[in-house]
DNA sequence: AATGAATGAGAATTCATTCAT
DNA sequence: TATGAATGAATTCTCATTCAT
């Protein structure tokens, strides 16, 4: 049935935009993926920049509110912090396509769509730069320039994407366990007890 | 004279590369900005992806040189990385084109050019590996898993070439120096006796 | 019911061929704008060129039907002209869209059609042709070359369907006046004592 | 050289255009017409519309501009009209095409240069219509709708460029003079006495 | 050194139409 | 009656590149 060609269109999609970038996917491509012929690509499909961007929204919306939910009762700054940097880890683990194409294909959008995937991805932002800040506030943390320390922290571990496999010797939890603690030191927040190797929380 | 051409439509590959990927810039685009017919364009470059490559090693290879020659006689692991960190951090800052086109691009080159960028990449990554493992081995880093450590200071560090712009509120030095600050802290490294904050040296 | 459905595709390919053009109307907006799938449009015409087709032979008929008769058993040649000329404009000034149709887009049809198409012109025309000779032959019009006058005069009536708006400052019926008027002149029957003389208005 | 290939563009642009339409017209078509490959077709053109405008400014500008001339120092409203028809009716068969194509394919443009097109056009009526109501103003024509009769004769005379054939019975200037003779007999300018008088043909 | 001309291959997208349901 | 699915062929136009001058 339909959603299945949609789905199959999507994953298609997915896979070579994050594989050749989004120029460097042709429709002809995406239509053998997808098993289908040009011509009926665009019965599940608007554009070719209209699948990009449906990706791009819907990989950070559920980023957007896994994390806003994850997050919503967690006072603590660490706690918060934690958390965020262990699901975007995760995420990105789990979605390293997904996720890549989010980080680096936003440059290809044409401006009205751009800025409708930036605000999206600035409303996530806002959950670490509040976190971060947050704990300034409190004492909690200690950076000297919180808004580059986000992005830094960003940027690290939006690199999960580009390289992890779950084949390899590292598994997911401690994967994130790796980036959450990585993070906290960044922010100077002595992880309390101890090193991250303990820390049983999650 | 033939240089200052040559060197015209160098520039302004980086440009449109950076501005718009490689499979975004067309060679019609790539003449424009470089003032010159697209045959012409022909005369100072073999392809287009002959131009892209030169562009990747060129940068590569200065990476690489000038932090082997600063690291050249540096025993002292925090210094070594502290001095890595902010060399790539500078140069990231100064030349965020050519290195946002190393750090993104390598994935549209053919099979045998990518290789060869990748070797010189691994090369250069090898300083930040020995430092790393250096440190480690000599105790004055702490960190669990130290390869995935040294990818994700790099990526931290890659990060600044997509936003840094010297019109702000932070300085070249400064901003190299909190990265190198973030990195040391990543690598639990307690800037012993010598606090960062006032290293002198750099 | 399907009559309707059928009428509502038929008024919609009108507009749209009017508008645009056969070619430049396309069979998915000829959906929309009948509110159907382009799938259930077929269900209610043959092919696109038969939508037209059928629309020019039923516009041309009524023409030449009505026409047919409204000469049927007028003598003179001064009222045989002015009728013709007062129904033709009237007509095009009525359904300008079906008419511009018809006098523009004959070229589009394929050759065994467009005979046909142009066969019924042919009948239609042949009333003001005969009307003319008969004219000529009487001494009541005077005209060097009665088939270029013809034309001329058709052509200047099919002109109508190209401006007329019934919201502008001339009535239909002034319209018509106008034109047979002139036509008349044109054919050098002073309009004086007999026929379209009893307008006094104009 | 590049102008006759230019010149060639053209001319195919005009025959087929004036045959099949704009829309009916392909790029392949219009390629192999000019005998060029499709792209090599884009050195000699912007766009398919491009060619379009183009055509139809030449064929404006220069009828505007002859008629113009043509017109400049000629006070008597008769001789001015007469002179206006000839000259549109000799352009008219000359180049059928060209004239066909500004008189029906203005729809298909896209508005501004549309408005473009029509800009030029009415500067070109202007001419007629200034003629038309100075003659109406002297008492030497005779309309009551000097607008509409306006329209009328030019559309009477456009049709010209859809049948008349240089191999037919009719010599352009014959053709020419008939048309002007039907034009004043639609204004009421009795031709006797004075101005086209001269024409003893007809 | 420089470029106008030229092109085969390919770009994304739409075409009119059919068919199974 | 109505339509989602499907498509081969066509659409306009651009691609990177070569070559003769």
């Amino acid at each position: 049935m339909a959603l299945d060609t949609r789905e199959r269109v999507r994953k298609a999609a997915v896979k070579l935009f994050a594989d050749k970038g989004f120029h460097g996917t042709g429709i002809r491509e995406l239509a053998q993926e997808s098993r289908l012929s040009t011509a009926s690509l665009y019965h599940y499909m608007g554009s070719k920049e209209d699948l990009l961007v449906d990706i791009m929204r819907t990989c950070l919306q559920s980023l957007r509110d896994s994390a806003t939910a994850a997050v919503a009762d967690v006072r603590d700054p660490v706690q918060r912090l934690t958390t965020l940097v262990k699901l975007h880890v995760k995420a990105h683990a789990r979605m390293p396509k997904e996720t890549w194409i989010v980080d680096n294909e936003i440059h290809v959008l044409s401006p009205a769509l751009r800025r409708s995937v930036i605000a999206l991805r600035d409303e996530y932002e806002r959950l670490w730069a509040d976190a971060i800040s947050d704990g300034v506030a409190r004492g909690v943390f200690d950076t000297a320039h919180p808004a580059v320390t986000r992005i830094a922290l960003l940027e690290m571990c939006n690199g999960v994407a580009r390289w992890y496999s779950p084949r390899g010797s590292l598994s997911l939890d401690d994967l994130a366990e790796h980036y959450a603690d990585m993070a906290l030191r960044v922010l100077g927040a002595c992880p309390h007890g101890s090193a991250e190797g303990q820390s049983k929380s999650e």
